[in-house]
DNA sequence: TACTTATTACGACTACGTTCGTAAGCATAA
DNA sequence: TTATGCTTACGAACGTAGTCGTAATAAGTA
């Protein structure tokens, strides 16, 4: 079945390629290979590929005016973040977020995360 | 690589069956086919096949002791979600917990959830 | 112009996930 | 005992993900 753009879920290199592009914006594959050679060993055309079949899956958009062609994420970091989740949610929540919230937070979570998501439960109140 | 059994995430498709043995507790391959026949159409080998991979990646248990295998999810569901949350939160919100819960609350969560996470956050200060 | 280098395109290969058909084994009933 | 039906086991087929080698192309340099 055909996927439409808002559904599309990235795969895990595709994640990765994502979160280069969210950090740096447009890049080419040389840059965004370079980015991720700092923390694995993946060949330049392994991006280049990957590049190639997120563009066809609508997941980025390049700019073909140069030879080197200029890549950047087709969805804002924000949306993606919400489509994974609600897709996590679904699945393995039976569709309720505050059961994610609370297996979310555990011993591991610092103060200041809790602080913060404390912020944002109260400036739901209003 | 082997991955020892806490580091096993769960396929979509095995999620489903997991999800199945959670709410039914032990079953039978029959039983769990009828169970997942409710909402998909999966041939009952289909799910014996997903099942015996399952039991290989230590995902289930099984009892072999009659004709018909019992099978039962070896890891808790909290448990599971648990390793399920912590992978997103690693891979798609830089490792952190308050950004995800910041994403997964939003204009769709009913009140309801919201006052249970606001319980959750109370119960933490103690 | 001819050479060298950088880049894209293409395709092959492996591994895994999902599906199901068919074979083999067991158990009960006729 | 033989036949019938349910169950497990096995393996084939297909699609997708990830990997990379090699060819083709474009651009700059000698």
């Amino acid at each position: 079945m055909a996927r439409d753009k808002s559904t599309v879920k990235p795969t895990e290199a595709e994640l990765t390629l994502l979160n280069i592009l969210w950090q740096m914006g447009p890049a080419t594959v040389r840059q965004i290979h370079e980015a991720v050679s700092t923390t694995q060993k993946t060949g330049y055309t392994t991006v280049l590929k990957i590049l190639q079949i997120m563009h066809e899956k609508a997941l980025v958009i390049r700019d073909e005016t140069n030879r080197a062609h200029v890549y950047a994420a087709a969805n804002s970091e924000t949306h993606t973040q919400s489509s994974l989740i609600k897709d996590l949610i679904s699945k393995a929540f039976g569709g309720s977020t505050s059961k994610l919230v609370m297996r979310a937070i555990d011993e591991s979570t610092s103060a200041e995360e809790i602080d913060d998501i404390r912020q944002l439960l109260k400036s739901l109140e209003k």
